[in-house]
DNA sequence: GCTATTATAGATATATAGTATCCCTAATGG
DNA sequence: CCATTAGGGATACTATATATCTATAATAGC
């Protein structure tokens, strides 16, 4: 079980987004070239935060990708949950009621760690990101 | 990103042990059988579980697996860590310090699930699980 | 309008990990 | 000795993630 590459690629994008200039449109060239990714991959990437609408794009020459004015609610899990789905992590083909103590625990375990990336907000890294000048 | 089908067998396999006559050892087939998975697979989980030091397994006749003396004390995360390995859920092939604000949330998440699976043991289950007559 | 630029989408290829089976060997109780 | 059972290697199959290529659509600037 691991988190993919693309969630990877997902935050770090959203977190220089977040440290960029927030009114200027920003190209998936750019951005790619920063991770060390395939242009045409990132930009599948983010286009599911597009529709998820975190930011927005905009075609032609000086297009790109921006922050949504509402970018300071977005947390951590909304990016995971964008890019690998909202399906729970432990999943059994049955439905055994109640009385069933593993999926009781697990999704349980799930939860907290939902809960804490669920608190964490662009807003809260907004002031750090800017003073310490992210490495990528 | 998903909990593998191993994981699931292991755990449901832990939880009928705890649940069964903990003296008597019980074969790979019938345990198997339970949970509609090929013995062979499910022989290969549970090796790792062996290992783990979490069951002792008897060859020959009448042999099979059963829970060490210590068993109470195991806890879903240890089952998982045999399984799953320990590696961290969110890996960036770089390293670029104590400014990582990513890194620093993602373990940390990772860590609040961890910590509620670390106290989720076996013990605590141990009552429950003779009351309610699992169904798997 | 034309052209350069840039995002989007489909098709496709590759890599990796998970799942599963087969078969042989080793151990052990009767 | 024989039946039974776990362990391990080799192999096959599957699913998903990763990545690239190409074509299309939209838009800014001239
Ligand atoms: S016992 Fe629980 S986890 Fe296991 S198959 Fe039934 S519902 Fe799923
Ligand atoms: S910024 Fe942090 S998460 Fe990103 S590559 Fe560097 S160390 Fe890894």
């Amino acid at each position: 079980m691991k988190f993919s590459k693309a969630t990877n690629y997902a935050l770090h994008t959203m977190l220089f987004l977040v440290a960029a200039a927030p009114d200027k449109h920003i190209g998936v060239q750019q951005l790619a070239e920063r991770q060390s990714v395939s242009p045409t991959y990132l930009s599948k990437i983010l286009t599911k935060l597009v529709k998820a609408g975190m930011i927005e794009s905009a075609s032609g020459a000086n297009g790109g990708y921006r922050l949504k004015r509402s970018w300071e609610d977005i947390s951590f899990l909304d990016i995971i949950h964008a890019i690998e789905g909202t399906a729970s992590l432990f999943d059994c083909d049955f439905n055994h009621g109640p009385d069933c103590l593993i999926q009781l625990v697990m999704v349980e375990a799930e939860d907290e760690m939902e809960t804490y990336l669920k608190n964490k907000k662009m807003s809260d890294l907004a002031r750090t990101v800017k003073l310490s000048k992210i490495s990528l």
